[in-house]
DNA sequence: AATGAATGAGTCTTCATTCAT
DNA sequence: CATGAATGAAGACTCATTCAT
């Protein structure tokens, strides 16, 4: 009655984010149970009881979390554009976006992971919405070039498991704060290109590297 | 008083085991904040006040399961003799080395892990008792490796950063109950050879892989 | 400044009964703290805030609710008009229009009285405005009839707290969800008239009084 | 292992029944919602963990309650001695039965009818536990008297339902702290045979009223 | 050494009330 | 006057920890 309704809308979305933001936060450094809803109110500028207008509970702001860090983080363009490029490109390409992606969102997932792994409902969730999606993508790509004798012939859905494993577990050594890892973490897209493109092997110096094993 | 030193001291132990077992199991499923020291006394088959004879507070069953967890973790024997075995096939085994570990003690780093991710203190003892020391001797061992040819010469730290990191994430992935991944579990340590060593790149096919190569 | 007096009385006086009726609803369901003051204004229509523009606060609804219920639940012209009638006609007359009142205002009555129970100063009020009245009303109409002979001689502030109490009762039960009341409301003025004028005891067979009829 | 299980038993029951009596109290005073726990706790001097103890819930406290009044008041047996004394007597008899019951046990129906009245679970419990087998106990009797010839042929289960509607309203005008009824309390008993088996109508001088004409 | 009842600080959540629009 | 978002005080309930037995 007093705003019309896009309006209003816009508002309850800017308060959602606002208390989402606050709770990312505060959640990202406590965890979920050392977080309280006190603290995420304070940290959200508003009061406590605000937060239960636009959250059903605790545990929403969770979930909603969640959403937004699926929402956010989905592959974009490049996978599609990806077939058009040289495949090592492509990896590097996609490497560095998932990293800067992973850094800057490290909060929301440090947020977030934890009680993933412990909260066997937003396990689901989590890996139906952010998981799953991107094994996906990777799976039809690299489907794609093995069949275009890009990519050599393996079992795609481990090896897609692998890939993103590694992202994951950079995720979680970035969050342990390996100093290594910290210090070169721009150069890591190249040598995950390097590593899982040509291997870690020595190259013959006339006839490059390969296994056709395993066949 | 009454009972001499060392048979008291195991009986110490065995307690402390039998609590830290119980403590594994319920934190795993519940996290560390959804198990209570009461679910925990019970799986033990102990009181509740027995669990604060052996230790400070719920806080020092974590602690405790990390130690556990760091002593039975270490990378054993194999590595010393990596040096004598062929690089490729250190991979292999060392890979299923680290993936039956996980495997096996999957519970346990499933108990703490989420926690690591919050706590600092806890962050810095897992990475200092658990990370580091695998971080250490496969730099050790990849450097030679490189110093002797068989390897390409790599960013060293980063490059160990990322096989650890594929391991952490394999364990999140099969936390999160990844079905392809749970079923082609047996074969991940030869797929992780293969990419890491050889890489996804398509070989050559008239001048089979490097492995014997290198001799 | 807008309306004219009367008018504006008039308007007020519709929003307060608007606001009454939702709460006597809501509170008859789910007793006065089991309501929300949301809910109340969701049933009115109304908002919440609009609520407190016509009362002062949440409790204000109940003594609205109470002095309503004393206005309209006046033991009306009958009971004047009993002087000229039969006592017994007069009794079954009087337990009629009671227990009508009784059933259509059940309502409201569940709706006050677990509160009446509880807190003192409504209690106050409900004995002034509700109890009393009649009470000294049936005082009244005993001592006369009891003055002309047509009653026997008791304690009349005693008999009439036993007539009421049976009403009051009556209404407990009936909110209990008693089967038999349920489906003997009816009957009841009847019964009563019989039980407290003729009494319970075998009259003697050749003056028979009252109705032993209903067999 | 402590104690045995007989001894652990009854503390275990004393410690319920120091929590009950105080939540009596307290809840007779404030009612179910303006009672708080601390203030139970408070009241049974210990804290408000242990209410939780022996509880499963405040609620628990209301429905413990009901049962012990259940137990408590369960009609005696003076019912069936009923039967081998004179009707009116057995009245007389059994009204001040009830009457000293429900002043003694005022403190803990108190505590208990507004939330009944409200609740419709503990409104089927009140029912069931405390209202029915009193129900059914005076319809036996009433029938019986009534088959013998010593009561006048009526609805049964109504008139049962008309003296149980007066015992509760007598209670409820006891709560509301009438002064006529707290005076002349002791009297009520005889009042309400008076009443219910005499009736108030004037007894024909020559043939007065049954009781002794029954013999 | 083991027990488990008692403790009470701490948290999420509700909801009557206010007030800027 | 009406609105309903914001408020924050208050309360039920949990659970790690203690300690008398």
């Amino acid at each position: 009655m007093t705003a019309s309704d896009p309006i209003r809308e816009q508002l309850v979305e800017a308060r959602r984010n606002q208390i989402l933001d606050a709770a990312a936060t505060v959640l990202a450094e406590k965890g979920f149970h050392g977080a309280t809803t006190k603290e995420i109110a304070a940290m959200a500028g508003v009061s406590e009881g605000t937060i239960y207008n636009y959250f059903d509970s605790k545990f929403g702001l969770l979930t909603g979390l969640m959403s937004r860090l699926a929402e956010v983080d989905q592959l974009p363009a490049e996978m599609s554009t990806g077939l058009e490029s040289d495949v090592r490109e492509f990896f590097v390409t996609a490497f560095q976006h998932r990293l800067s992606r992973i850094e800057r969102g490290e909060g929301l997932l440090q947020a977030i992971l934890p009680q993933v792994l412990i909260d066997s409902d937003l396990r689901q969730q989590f890996y139906d919405e952010y998981v799953m999606p991107i094994s996906r993508l990777l799976e039809q790509y690299v489907e794609t070039q093995v069949g275009l004798g890009y990519l050599r012939a393996v079992d795609v859905a481990l090896t897609v498991r692998a890939v993103q494993a590694t992202f994951i577990g950079l995720l979680v050594l970035h969050i342990l704060g390996d100093e290594a890892l910290h210090s070169g973490w721009d150069q890591v897209p190249e040598l995950m290109a390097l590593v899982f493109f040509d291997g870690l092997s020595v190259p013959d110096v006339e006839q490059p590297r390969g296994v056709e094993g395993r066949g």
